[in-house]
DNA sequence: TTCCGTTTAGTAAACGTTTGCGTAGCGTAG
DNA sequence: CTACGCTACGCAAACGTTTACTAAACGGAA
């Protein structure tokens, strides 16, 4: 592998202008730099990222870091982060908050010391010590959680999404809507979330009623089962994730009540899961692969240093697919 | 931050010392040892990465080429590399290969500038300026695609899986099985599986029945509905992958076909999606999350030199759910 | 012509490690 | 007592960059 030395001898030059022309600085003709971006493309060199980060204190390095690999909410904030940092020449690291926070704590232990350019934490909440081993070097950013105010993020607001998800329902006539909550450890949106649906309903004069599943697909079956115990005649249900959204639909289906004719169902994130169920989940989307891209830029220099405003909330929609239809009395 | 240096000073010896307990070499008195381990407890030091692998031209890192972040199998296959990789102490840096191959490339050269320590190419092809790119230098593996035997790779044998996917299908009693394909641009495991489903029929003197989709649950609806125009009669389909299978689920319910009663519908590859529908998904599985794990184990300097056998080729099973059932006139 | 500012370029130090080589000290065998 | 081997350590170079500083060359203004 060819070095800067090399490139610079083979021109005729010093590495010390070698250096320039490769980092688009000034000092140099234009005749030398001819030659030396010829070299450099004969001799196929191209910076020691290493060596270059090591000199400089910094490297091109994001770390991205999500609470499990496979989780579709958090592939598609990657699919974002990837495309941004690629964008703009840098490198995407991955690793997972796993069970407790000792995981992440290690995780940024390493990205620290790869000089990393910052890191951004997908649905999972910052822990004390997670800043504290980032310390000042590394800018950390948050994306699909809100976590008061005390650090850039980027996400919706959780609570008006609700709302307006619910408003939807109920602008389609329904009366009765069963909510199906998340999970309490994912509290920072779920709570959120159920709030603005209490709202909903409590402005329409409704009343709410509530089971908890843990966002995943397997809970939501029998938490349907006991929303549906408590009140046979619900013509709605709004599933806070589109896991929950679609596992609702299923089991629907498979008790013999047709979705949307005899009751709605909403869910919540437009992850690509929600087109994997026939009739189509409608549900309140978050633009997640524009929030990781977002976040990557929030990440840059520019950016990074201008301080702009700590926490970004982006707008939400509600998606309208198969799963809901109108009801009359 | 501090370094080698300052816990040298602070701990009254030389940084070679030092450097020496951090890497667990030999050359110190138990003394000494403590005594040095101590004072980075106590500075909190931590070696610079960049500088140590500029220094011993090898980082720590894996590189992880996926042909889009959000796919659900990549996904799995990328859990199983973090995992392992943190196990080992490595980090993943993710890529994707993009449309053509110019991504691959460049993320490639961006890998090697990094002296990455390996590289896991998932479900996509390897090119040859891939290879050239990569020169010696870095070590590749190629996850659940097999191409050739020219460089290492980790798969199922998708023929015979395919092969006993079909003869599972006929043992259940079904004679009129319908296949659903992927699409060509990913026949290095496309083509294996249809040769296997052809050859199970043919050893049961059953008459083929084939339609193409692209793997992903769009085209599905549609390539069923030609497979039921061509045999209205079928009593199962063979879908090529997961996303597919669930699709002819949801489609064949809301055609009024009860799976798994009239139709069975068989999937592949056993991602998550296969249980995201009701009746869950019966499929062959490739034990993804492992492919991953060996794929890093393999790409560590001991194995990597020992050169192991070329392509690993792993079990397959087929996983009965809820989809497939018996069949009999 | 002289002087000065600007452009173009080179020199060398520094970033934080690892590691080959040298050596002091010490215990032990001859 | 000498010689030798071994352990425990230090010195300094090297990895490939970037960048502050210096300087030569040149052109234009006075």
């Amino acid at each position: 592998m060819a070095t800067i030395r090399d490139v610079a001898r083979v021109a005729g030059v010093s590495p010390a202008t070698v250096s320039r022309v490769v980092n688009g600085l000034a000092g140099y003709s234009a005749e030398t730099r001819r030659r030396i971006e010829e070299t450099i493309e004969t001799l196929g060199y191209e910076p020691d990222t290493l060596a270059r980060g090591l000199r400089t204190k910094q490297s091109s390095v994001i770390g991205v870091l999500v609470p499990v690999v496979s989780d579709a909410l958090a592939s598609e904030v990657m699919s974002g982060v990837e495309s941004a940092a690629r964008l703009h020449g840098f490198s995407v690291m991955l690793g997972r908050t796993g069970p407790g926070s000792a995981y992440a704590a290690r995780y940024l232990r390493t990205l620290r010391t790869y000089r990393a350019a910052g890191v951004v934490l997908i649905s999972a909440a910052v822990t004390p010590d997670m800043r504290r081993v980032l310390g000042s070097s590394v800018p950390l950013m948050s994306v699909a959680i809100r976590d008061g105010r005390l650090f850039p993020s980027i996400a919706i607001d959780d609570e008006l999404a609700a709302y307006d998800g619910t408003r939807y329902l109920i602008g389609l006539g329904h009366r009765r809507i069963g909510l199906l909550a998340g999970d309490a450890t994912s509290a920072l949106v779920n709570t959120p979330r159920v709030r603005g649906y209490h709202r909903a309903m409590a402005e329409a004069r409704l009343t709410a009623l509530i089971e908890s599943g843990n966002s995943l697909y397997d809970s939501a079956p029998p938490a349907l089962n006991r929303l549906l115990a408590r009140d046979p005649g619900i013509t709605a249900v709004f599933a806070l994730s589109d896991e929950m959204g679609v596992a609702v639909v299923n089991e629907l289906q498979r008790l013999g009540r047709r979705v949307p004719d005899e009751l709605s169902v909403l869910g919540f994130d437009n992850t690509l899961v929600s087109q994997h169920v026939h009739p189509a989940l409608s549900t309140v989307a978050q633009p997640l692969e524009r929030m990781g891209q977002l976040a990557v830029k929030r990440l840059l220099p520019a950016e990074a240093r201008s301080g702009s405003p700590v926490p970004q909330v982006l707008r939400h929609t509600v998606i309208e697919r198969g799963s809901t239809a109108s009801f009359q009395e």
